[in-house]
DNA sequence: TGCTTGACTTAGACAAAGTCCAATGTAGGG
DNA sequence: CCCTACATTGGACTTTGTCTAAGTCAAGCA
C-alpha cells in the first residue's frame, strides 16, 4: 500500500521532471531519461560513477562522458544539486526544490537530508561578512549513524 | 607596527606547533618544517599543490608524496582541517584550535575564516537527527567578494 | 511517413588530484 | 659516531573528471 503510493509519487515527480526539461528545450532522449530515472528519489546522493553504473544495467552502451554531461546540465539548469562533503568524488543531489541540508557518517559515508530551524544566512554578523554579497549557506553536520555504533 | 607584531605572533605559532609535534614523536625533518611553515598565517586554504608549489621554493627537493603524507598526518594529529569546498582539491587549513566557518567567493574562489552567532549543532532538532550522534557541523557560507563586483 | 539538421552520444585520449611502493636517505637514541 | 626505524623520493598507478572528432538520432517540417 505505502509501495504503491510512493511509487506512484516518484512517478509523478519524475514526469514533472522530464516535462520541465522538455518545455525548457530538451531534447529527450533515452540517457537522458535513464540518468533522471536514476536521481530519482530520496536521500539520493550518488557519485557520477555510481550514477553511470545504474545506468548502465537499464541502457548498457550509455558512456561515461555523457552521464557528466547530463548530470553537468542537470545542475545548470537547477533541478540537481552538487554536494561536496569530504569524499573524493562529487555527489549529486535530486532534492534540489526544497530547501535542506546534509547529514553525514563519519563511517560508513551515508548522506542524509534534513532541515534544521532557522536561517543560517543570519548568524553571520554584518563584522564577518568581509564586504560580501552573500548567495547562500550550505551547512554539513557530521555524525555516526545508527547501525556504525 | 603592527607588521612586527604580526610576524612576532606568527614565530610563536609555528614553534608552538613544532613544539607540540615534537612532543608527540615527530621526527623533525627539513621537509614537515617547511610544510609547517607553508600553512602558517590567517585566512590560509592552500590546496596540496600549492603547498607543494611554495615548499619547492624552499626545499627544491621536496617530493609531491611527502607534501600529501605530511599534510594527511597534520590532519589525523587535528593540527590543520581539511577544507572541502566546491573546488576540486581540498584545501588545508591551518587555523584548527579556533572554531570557525568559511566564506567562499562564487567568482574568484577566496576563502576568508567567519565566525557566525551560535552553534550550529543547535539548529537540527531531535526529529532529524535519523538516530545519529553528532560531532560536528561545518558551514559554508556562498557569496561575491568585494573584488569581484 | 520520410528528410534534414543540429543537438546529442560515443570511445578514447588527456588532465588533475591523490595513492602506493621499493629503494634510498637521515634523525635521533645509544 | 653508528644504527635502525622512520621518513623521503620518483615514478607508476588509480580515480575523477574533461575534451574532441566522428557518428547517431530526436523532432520539426514537408
Amino acid at each position: 500500500m505505502f509501495g504503491f503510493e510512493t511509487s506512484a509519487v516518484k512517478l509523478a515527480r519524475m514526469s514533472d521532471l522530464l516535462e520541465r526539461l522538455r518545455e525548457r528545450g530538451w531534447r529527450m532522449t533515452a540517457q537522458r531519461r535513464v540518468v533522471a530515472e536514476v536521481l530519482d528519489g530520496d536521500h539520493v546522493h550518488l557519485t557520477a560513477d555510481e550514477v553511470h553504473a545504474r545506468a548502465v544495467t537499464r541502457l548498457p552502451e550509455i558512456s561515461r562522458a555523457t552521464v557528466y554531461n547530463t548530470l553537468g546540465e542537470l545542475v545548470s539548469l537547477g533541478e540537481v544539486l552538487e554536494v561536496a562533503t569530504d569524499k573524493r568524488a562529487k555527489r549529486y543531489d535530486p532534492n534540489a526544490h526544497q530547501a535542506h541540508q546534509h547529514l553525514v557518517c563519519a563511517r560508513c559515508g551515508t548522506i542524509r537530508d534534513v532541515h534544521p530551524t532557522g536561517d543560517p544566512l543570519a548568524t553571520l554578523p554584518d563584522g564577518e561578512r568581509f564586504g560580501f554579497s552573500l548567495t547562500g549557506a550550505e551547512v554539513t553536520f557530521r555524525g555516526v549513524c545508527p547501525d556504525c555504533r
